[in-house]
Formats: structure tokens, C-alpha cells, sequence
DNA sequence: CTGACATTTTAATAATTGTTTAACAATGGA
DNA sequence: TCCATTGTTAAACAATTATTAAAATGTCAG
């Protein structure tokens, strides 16, 4: 299980539009990824603001980077949102599968 | 589908110690949930303080609230945070199941 | 009605966060 | 080597957030 103090790391990097948008976008990007470029382009961010949201979801580390010539490649690393989400709905149904609330969980 | 904007009012609502860990005690107590007294005891934090949390988590729609008497309970609301998660994990392998990456989601 | 209890609100302060601008690396083609 | 391209870092500022203490609200028992 996730420690808290991580959870919230995590929590926090996503709780933000520009990086929200990010982390959507690489989710739907696959294990290869994309380009820092090519992600402002889409999100019309400049490029510095780019690398400031870069840095927090890579030190929350939801993100995972490749350097490939001179770009630098992002992708998104399920293993922390699935930590995530395992850390949220902990417990959350006592165990009683028949009236569980929460549709992505076994119980 | 959620609003961006849901997501991340939910996403920052629980990006905070002390929020995330009254909702995991609230997920963990069902439908009936705990009074804000007995959250106030359990995490050790003022009873102000815990009236600011609320309002957060409540505004977000992650918990609901119920008065009984002189006690003022709150419970889980579980769509917020399915939703959540529903808007994290759109896309999240180009509907390729046998490559999904997300144990929860039946891509 | 009065007093005690349970919780919220307000105001003030301290800490954190996001954006901008400008300057700084690192890479690779001419 | 030189220069354009790609992206990061640093410093400054504005905006948001969390905590505290004090006052206020609402509820019920006597």
C-alpha cells in the first residue's frame, strides 16, 4: 500500500487544470509517449510554465521521462494512479461485495 | 462524463493530509458515515479547522451531510470519486484491453 | 427560558503555489 | 565551429490555502 505523504503528492500534481490535461493526454498517449513540444503546442502553455508542471508530476513521479535527440519524451506511469486509487477505497465496503460503491474494485 | 473543472475541485480536496485521511475514515464507515465530532477526536485536529475541511470536501461533493439531533454526520459519496477516476483513465489504452495498464477499468 | 454542548463562521496571519520574463544548457544540422 | 532548436532553471510577484483564536449559531435537556 501507497504511504500517505505520496498519495498526496499525487493528489496535488493532478489538482491543477494544465497538468490535469497533461496527465490526460499522456494517458491516452501510451508507453510511448510525447514530446514536451508537442504537449504546450496542444495546451497552448508556454514553455516554461510546461517544465514547472513536468517537475511536479515527475517528482509525484505520474510521469516518466525519455530523452530521445533533442526532445524530451513524457509518458504516463500507471503505477502511482493505481496506488492511488487502491489508497482511496481502502475498506470500502466492510467487505461486502453485494453493496459496494465502487465499480473498479473487486471487494 | 465529469467537468474538468469537478475533477479538480475533487482532486484538490483530497490533496491534503488531514482531508484525505477523514475521507478514508468516511469511506471506510458506509452509509451511515461518523459524526464531525468523532472525526475531530480520531484525527487529533481542532474542531474549527475540521469545519474548514468539510466545507472543502463538501463543496467538491465527495461527502454529504446529515443532522441528527445535535450531531452533524458525514458520509463518503462515492460518484464524485468514480467519477473521478472515470475521467482519469479515459482513453487509457486506444480500447486495447489486453495492453491495459489499469487493473480497475474494463477497457 | 436557560445553560451546556456540537459545530460553524469570521478575521488575521503564515505558507504554498502558478505565472512570467530572462537567462541558461544541451543537441544536432549546415 | 556556429547557430537554431528544444527544453529547463532562476527570480520576482500575485494568488490561493491552512491554521489559529474568538465570536456566533443551532439544538436539546432540565
Amino acid at each position: 500500500m501507497m504511504k500517505s505523504t505520496q498519495v498526496v503528492k499525487a493528489l496535488s500534481a493532478l489538482a491543477q487544470p494544465t497538468r490535469l490535461a497533461i496527465y490526460r493526454l499522456l494517458v491516452a498517449s501510451g508507453a510511448q509517449g510525447l514530446a514536451a513540444g508537442q504537449i504546450a503546442e496542444k495546451l497552448k502553455v508556454s514553455p516554461a510554465t510546461m517544465s514547472f508542471h513536468f517537475k511536479t508530476l515527475s517528482h509525484a513521479e505520474l510521469i516518466e521521462r525519455r530523452q530521445d535527440g533533442r526532445f524530451i519524451y513524457y509518458a504516463a506511469n500507471f503505477k502511482v494512479m493505481n496506488g492511488m486509487v487502491d489508497y482511496l477505497t481502502e475498506n470500502c465496503c466492510g467487505g461486502h461485495a453485494e453493496i459496494c460503491n465502487i465499480p473498479s474494485k473487486k471487494c
